[in-house]
DNA sequence: GCCATCCCTTCAGCCGATCTTCAGGTTGGG
DNA sequence: CCCAACCTGAAGATCGGCTGAAGGGATGGC
């Protein structure tokens, strides 16, 4: 397809936002910006930006607030700008899982290089991954196994996803519990039950894998 | 459990890369540093990083060569210390393919947090140990045996990465039942029971020597 | 506003894999 | 030859993982 990755800016400030929506178009993305993240949420099942660019200071939830909601419902890249130059603000970001932050103020050329940075880091450039017989698009959403197409709830996509960014990668039930639900306590059952609507939905031959006391991993058995 | 992520730190400045290697070392990564990258190519290869922290300004090869050099002969991550806060260098190093970059002077506690993080982003790296023709991918969860793979059960697996992080040494019952199964109580019998199961599944020739009276060592006989 | 539906999460029972212990056999140094 | 060290098959206890079911919150249609 096209290829080109689209990018949210959500930004009160006016000038700022249009400048980087400016900035951004040049360079090639597609973007869509708020001014507030009311309605990140839709936002993001609608728009599915492959980047999210979040303010931290703003009105009603803030920045960090916003980026849980994207990890929670997206697989989207995350970059913080923050207006404060504190060494906390981008430590609690960078802890928080955002793949990167910028210093207001910032200068447009350095903010679409970080851009840039980040889509690639990503590989987010081919929305598509394959994986044996699996065809995983994030872009258009679907999930294809020997070319039939898979229904999947957005919990089961989060999680096939993360799996196949790692392909051939063990991840444990607590890594799984973090990155993919954002969740610090630990249940494993919970992971066990997603695990197993995943398996009954992409049917044989099985792509994902117990490993016993490890965790699980996607992998084409040869 | 995994086995630590390398990073190997090339700088100039004695004192900075002193601070450096104590606050990863504190962190929990296994280190090595350079005050040039004059033998970065044989640094890749016999310390196998997960992650090179490059220096800009270096005498002889600069940081954007170094890092030509890195991408060409490693998977490893990069993470640039630049000294002038000069927006051109900043993306020149992104640009020229940096996960990651930090400006000078910089706080400690930020660099391990940015280390963490270009780690977790990159996958947490394949750390692979070959042992003659004994290969194991702790990130894959597998062990091959020329070439063929063994079934292993967790503590079995634990065991042998265990005696593999320590090839050539003789480790005794008491050790590896402190390391390996966290155990303060004596019971040699255990380890002997998880060592026969691992010889066999491992197969011949033997790699898995015992040396009476002493423990057990990982070696491959001349 | 109300109801149906979907989905996430928790719970509980089941099953097989695995751990640990025990007992008896084997090995090797002195 | 003897004894301590080591090996290993077997078996009960325990653990990790799987899955059907049900509670409850959110969503969307009417």
């Amino acid at each position: 397809m096209g290829e080109q990755a689209r990018v949210l800016v959500v930004e009160d400030a006016e000038a700022i936002r249009a400048a980087v929506l400016t900035g951004l178009t040049d360079a090639g993305f597609g973007v869509a910006g708020r001014p507030d993240g009311a309605e990140l949420e839709r936002d993001l099942a609608t728009f599915r930006p492959d980047l999210v660019v979040l303010d931290v200071m703003l009105p009603g939830r803030d920045g960090f607030a916003l980026l849980e909601v994207v990890r929670r419902n997206s697989a989207a890249g995350v970059l913080l700008l923050t207006a404060r130059d504190g060494i906390d603000d981008r430590l609690r970001g960078l802890r928080g899982g955002a793949d990167d932050y910028l210093v207001k103020p910032f200068v447009l050329a350095e903010l679409v290089a970080r851009v840039t940075a980040v889509l690639r880091r990503l590989g987010r450039t081919p929305t598509v991954v394959e994986i044996g017989d699996l065809m995983l698009d994030s872009a258009a959403g679907t999930v294809l196994r020997a070319g039939r197409p898979i229904e999947l709830t957005a919990t089961e996509r989060r999680l096939l996803e993360h799996l196949a960014a790692h392909r051939d990668q063990v991840l444990s039930k607590t890594q799984l519990l973090t990155s993919v639900w954002g969740y610090e306590d630990f249940d494993p059952n919970l992971v066990e039950v997603h695990i197993s609507a995943l398996r009954r939905k992409l049917g044989e031959p099985r792509l994902l894998h117990t490993v016993r006391g490890l965790g699980y991993v996607l992998r084409v058995e040869q």
